[in-house]
Parts: structure tokens; C-alpha cells; sequence
DNA sequence: TTTACCATTTACGCTAACGTCAAGTTCAAT
DNA sequence: ATTGAACTTGACGTTAGCGTAAATGGTAAA
């Protein structure tokens, strides 16, 4: 089995050790222990350190994140979480459509700028 | 010529005066002023502020904001200048790019685990 | 065993992006 | 003319997300 110290998971994610034990602190992962107290970091804590990098990166907040990762992590057995983690899900998904799309639009209006400075600098070297 | 005070704009966007100020101490509007020295917005100003807003919604930071705001608003003139912003440009549109695949392959990802939810409910009903 | 590094906890510090008074001015309606 | 809402400028407060320093303990190689 695959384990990582601290150290190596700040190489891996160029963040500091401060970083990686915050979002512990958070409750966002629950690294094991060795006897003398070091954190031993598994397979399962590393998809969730991608998953929060991944969320960050897209301007999600920390505890937003967290909900997200806990949600998708757990594995949920009772029917009623099962159904209460789809409809969550399924609203999660939606929302990132809608970011997504306004993103397309946001790309576009920047095109069209774009085309109207090139045609400018066109009309400009002409003269 | 349509213009409005900070009031009609706390509600357009469902944000504080305090916010508006912010961004004007930012440097990143400038409205004018009555004679009594109150701030009225135009259509440059409005237009400056739904880009600000949706820059916000995909996090990026205020600086980021102006930096963006100001290059798409300042009509370069000079051919250097042209040039410049252009590239500038192409390379936003770059990023913005990046954003959007990364968000759709983390919708696939979503999806995914919800289509196993799913099958997992199924499961569970029929027994 | 010493050297050098890596780990730990505790705790105070810092910046961005506002919130929240306070104290005064102006506007709009009665 | 008065009243109340909306505006102004300070200035201090707050929260998130870490940075950083201090004091201490474990570990691996020479």
C-alpha cells in the first residue's frame, strides 16, 4: 500500500505543509498516524487533495468544497442518503453546466473584442 | 443619457454600497460626481461592473479583475499598444479556454459517480 | 553519537474583500 | 420647514486562508 509523508505531498502539489495540515484542520482529511505521531497520508486522502485543489482552482470556497468531497467520498448505503446524494449531486452538476456556459459566453464577448482591436491595427498599418 | 446613483446599483447586483466604494478605491470605476459630490454611474461604468461580477464569479481576484477591465476598456490607440493588448488578449482567451475543459471533464467525473449512485439505488430497490 | 533534516503543536501575523459603525450632508416629499 | 431616507467620508472590525516563528521531538547517514 502506497503511502506518502507530508513532505512528499507538498512537492506533489507545491503547497506548503501549513496548507496541507489546515485543510485537516477543516475536517476536509483525516490522515493516519504512525506511533510517534507523523501523518501517513493513503491512497484515499490523496483523490480527496485532488479533488480540493481541483475545486479551488475554480474559485469554490473551502467549506463549499468540503460538502462537495464528503459527498462524493462517503459512499453512502441508506436508500434515503442515496437519494438525498443524487439530488444533491445532480444540483452540483447543474451548477457547474452554468458555469461552463457563462464561461462559452465570456469567451466569446472576448473574441469579438479581439477581432475589433485586430481589424483596427489592420486599418492602422494600411495608412 | 441613462445614469443612476450607488442605490440603484446595490439592487441591480445585490451588493453593498460599501462594495461599489471598494471597487471605485480600487481604481476600478470612476464615476462622476454632482455638484454636491454625489457619484453618479453611466453606461461605461455599468458595463464595467458586470464584467468585475462575473470575473468574481469564477474567481478570480480583484486585481486580476482590474488588470482585465481596464485592457478591454481603455480603446488602445498607438499600434504598440494595439499589438500588446492583442497578445495580452489571445492569451486571456488562452486561460479561459483551460477553465472550461477542465470544468467539463470534472461534470464527466461527477456524472460518472452519480450514474453509480444510481445503479446502486436500483440495486437496493429491487431486493 | 553527532549532524542535519523532517516532523510535531501552539500561537500570533497578514492580506483581501468587504462589514459596520459614526458623524455629518443632501434630497425628496409632505 | 421639517422629517426621513439616501448620500458622503473616515476609520475600525471581521473572516478566510493561509504564513511564519518558536520550541520540541524523531530519523537517517556518516
Amino acid at each position: 500500500m502506497e503511502t506518502y509523508t507530508i513532505s512528499v505531498l507538498t512537492k506533489k502539489f507545491d503547497v506548503s505543509p501549513r496548507t496541507i495540515r489546515y485543510y485537516e484542520q477543516l475536517g476536509m482529511i483525516t490522515p493516519h498516524r504512525t506511533e510517534t505521531g507523523q501523518r501517513i497520508y493513503g491512497k484515499k486522502e490523496m483523490t480527496r487533495l485532488v479533488l480540493i485543489f481541483r475545486g479551488k482552482k475554480f474559485g469554490f470556497k473551502l467549506d463549499e468544497i468540503k460538502e462537495m468531497v464528503q459527498l462524493f467520498d462517503q459512499d453512502p448505503s441508506g436508500t434515503k442518503q442515496l437519494e438525498r446524494t443524487i439530488r444533491y449531486g445532480e444540483e452540483k452538476v447543474k451548477e457547474v453546466t452554468e458555469k461552463i456556459e457563462e464561461l462559452i459566453e465570456m469567451r466569446r464577448e472576448m473574441e469579438e473584442m479581439l477581432q475589433q482591436f485586430r481589424e483596427k491595427l489592420r486599418n492602422q498599418k494600411e495608412e
